[in-house]
DNA sequence: GAAAATACATAAGATTCCGATGTATTGTAC
DNA sequence: GTACAATACATCGGAATCTTATGTATTTTC
């Protein structure tokens, strides 16, 4: 199943926090890779998405980054700030509670863990 | 908890199709009021929303109208049409599927019904 | 040495929703 | 009896978010 574009709306900063939060530091790129391959190619983040994101969350200053060169070639490393840690919380048990009320909202059978 | 509103992009037309299907036929307001009362006030669609909604789903075929008169007051009765049903069924499963989707990524608690 | 993958980025346009505004009727509380 | 809240429809400007396309450049793989 390939997800409408629609649903995915408005959980990108969400996963990008929640991904940041378990891997101290990751770049733009991993980070599409890790999300399609976590998901099983059924999210596939675009670049267009991806990086406006991120320097949205980094003007916030929930993101912090630093630049490390693999060859000639640049690379930036985001990693959360502080405030970006307790945002990354805040963000996934809204999103828990969200998905919750879905449920009953929806009567939507969802699997236990 | 109040949902950050951009969570909820890409949700109102699957609790639409869903509303519907349980419900026969039903007006604007009230399906305003129906999710307010079945999210405890989390989610509150606003008019500005579920209007254009309305009309996007009845000029996709997917949502047949009758109107009717309560006294002098107009109110407009949306249903299923044949292919609502069954458009219905696909994004709810989307949805579910989206949902257990969700939880793997973001490692959430989801409560058993 | 050509193609695919890696790695960044921007920009135009579409979609979707918010917030405000508008109109009108009906019910309620004082 | 009248002001206010609730009911019920609707549209519109603007904000936010994502898609698709495009651009640049390096590195790996076949």
């Amino acid at each position: 199943m390939i997800y409408s574009t629609e649903l995915i709306k408005g959980t990108l900063k969400t996963i990008v926090l929640k991904l940041l939060a378990d891997n101290k530091r990751m770049y733009g790129y991993e980070i599409t890779q890790r999300v399609k391959e976590l998901t099983f190619d059924k999210i596939q983040i675009s670049e267009g998405a991806l990086y406006p994101t991120l320097h949205a969350l980094e003007s916030e200053g929930l993101l912090v980054t630093e630049v490390e060169y693999i060859g000639k070639r640049v690379r930036k490393y985001y990693s959360l700030s502080p405030s970006g840690k307790s945002k990354s919380k805040e963000k996934l048990s809204e999103l828990a509670d969200f998905i919750e009320t879905m449920k009953l909202l929806l009567d939507l059978k969802v699997k236990t863990a």
